[in-house]
DNA sequence: TTCGTAGTTTATGTATACAGTCAGTATTCA
DNA sequence: TGAATACTGACTGTATACATAAACTACGAA
């Protein structure tokens, strides 16, 4: 039997190298809320702050630069990025036409069998966690699992490095990737009739993808991260539930653009 | 008098930071042909190639891994990256759906006068230059600019930042870009039809986001992206083709895969 | 009181020094 | 003669020193 080790690697920092532990510890400051956007950040501050000397830290800075949760400042230095709900929605609609890309493209190429096979798995371990009228707080961090895994497993049947890469880049937002909302419901009473809907277009999904139904598949995964858009508005009407969402101080308020 | 001076920062090397000029020079490196894909890059080989110390080399190539261009190996150091036929075909695929997406948000959404204004004027500028029935060498790279900035329009009627930072993402590879294939092809008497074609193509895009007609916007980009496929085909077949697309020193050939 | 200028201070961009590690080669032993 | 181990060399990751540029402050003059 094939036993995979999860390894919780976002635990484990004594062993990475300087860079990467400032990029982890810098990111974990932004999304966090501990660097608020729009404020200058100095890398001196952050020497102090993180420990390590500039090098691994001006590293770090460049790759979030990259990442988009920083913006370069024309004389040196950087800010943290706000994101209107504009932005967000962008994003998330963004995500949904890559996605949407995948789907089409397992559809058209065809998927290996063990690939279906873990995927069908998945729908079925969702479908377990799902079959209680009311959901456990451990049952909704499973389908939070399962969602993730369904998700990655999406773009592995895609079979493409290229969109793949771009993928994770359009997810790498805090609140654009498939599981950002989620977690902001597991409260509400009406929490497990959202994720019966997302699991049936889950379904849905792989069962286009496995007829070979190229459209179908595009369509269905747009409209599923479509999803997010109600959670959205629903976390930017609920201070609350705001609370839970996170990279939530990213969020600028007021006035829109 | 307000005086606004227009500084040709592509030929200008002397006034940009050691870092930025690192990387286009490292860039051209690389598409030229240079650094052949698959060999380690050493920074002390670079440092005496570009004059530059260790530090901003380090971050020209930083930023060329995120960019795509370069895989950082596991024990230091990069190389640069490969790609296949399918590498490349999905490349495309992937921007003629962000650039669909883009047409569709844009016809939704409406698009300001003024830059309407600016694409039809760009649409007459290629009209134009593909009045003549036989092209010019002048007349080709005029339509190869009035194309860049037809395509750069396109991102701006979307009106969104984010969906304008994720195409640049996906064009940066060298032949994913609206351009990389057309040039090639600057010889061949048929030349002008695909062009024809294209500006066609170009012509509905505007017609239809105009129309506000989102669905038929996004179908006509996603195909207008698609004659790069061909135009890839045509390349891989053709030696000398191939010698006129910037970066095909990056391609794979042989083995798919 | 306000504006302008000059000086000082601080932070970024760049260069370089140092240490640890990986790889390659040579030597020795079986 | 082959294999294994040890040593050497080089290159990366990290730290830090230096120079330049920008911003802030203080002082003086209008």
């Amino acid at each position: 039997m094939a036993l995979a080790l999860p390894i919780d690697a976002a635990e484990d920092t004594g062993a990475l190298s300087q860079t990467v532990r400032a990029q982890l510890r810098l990111r974990e400051l932004i999304v966090g809320g501990e660097l608020k956007p729009g404020v200058r950040i100095a890398e001196m501050t952050l020497v102090e702050r993180l420990g390590a000397s500039r090098t691994p830290i001006r590293m770090a800075l460049v790759r979030l630069q990259e990442e988009g949760l920083l913006d370069a400042l024309p004389n040196g230095g950087f800010v943290v990025k706000d994101f209107s709900e504009g932005d967000i929605h962008d994003a998330i609609e963004v995500r949904g036409t890559l996605e949407g890309l995948a789907a089409r493209l397992a559809a058209e190429r065809g998927v290996s069998p063990v690939l279906l096979a873990d995927v069908r798995d998945c729908l079925e371990r969702i479908d377990t966690l799902l079959a209680q009228p009311v959901l456990s707080e451990e049952s909704f961090s499973g389908y939070v699992q399962q969602n993730g895994r369904f998700h990655a497993l999406l773009v592995e049947m895609a079979g493409s490095g290229l969109v793949a890469r771009q993928i994770e880049r359009a997810v790498s937002l805090p609140f654009a990737s498939p599981n950002s909302f989620v977690m902001m419901q597991a409260t509400g009473p009406q929490a497990r009739d959202v994720l019966v809907v997302a699991q049936r277009q889950h379904r849905s999904v792989v069962e286009a993808i496995h007829q070979r139904e190229g459209a179908r598949a595009e369509a269905l995964m747009r409209e599923h991260a479509r999803i997010a858009h109600d959670n959205l508005r629903h976390a930017l009407r609920s201070h609350q539930a705001l609370q839970h969402v996170p990279g939530a101080s990213l969020i600028r308020r007021g006035r829109e653009r």
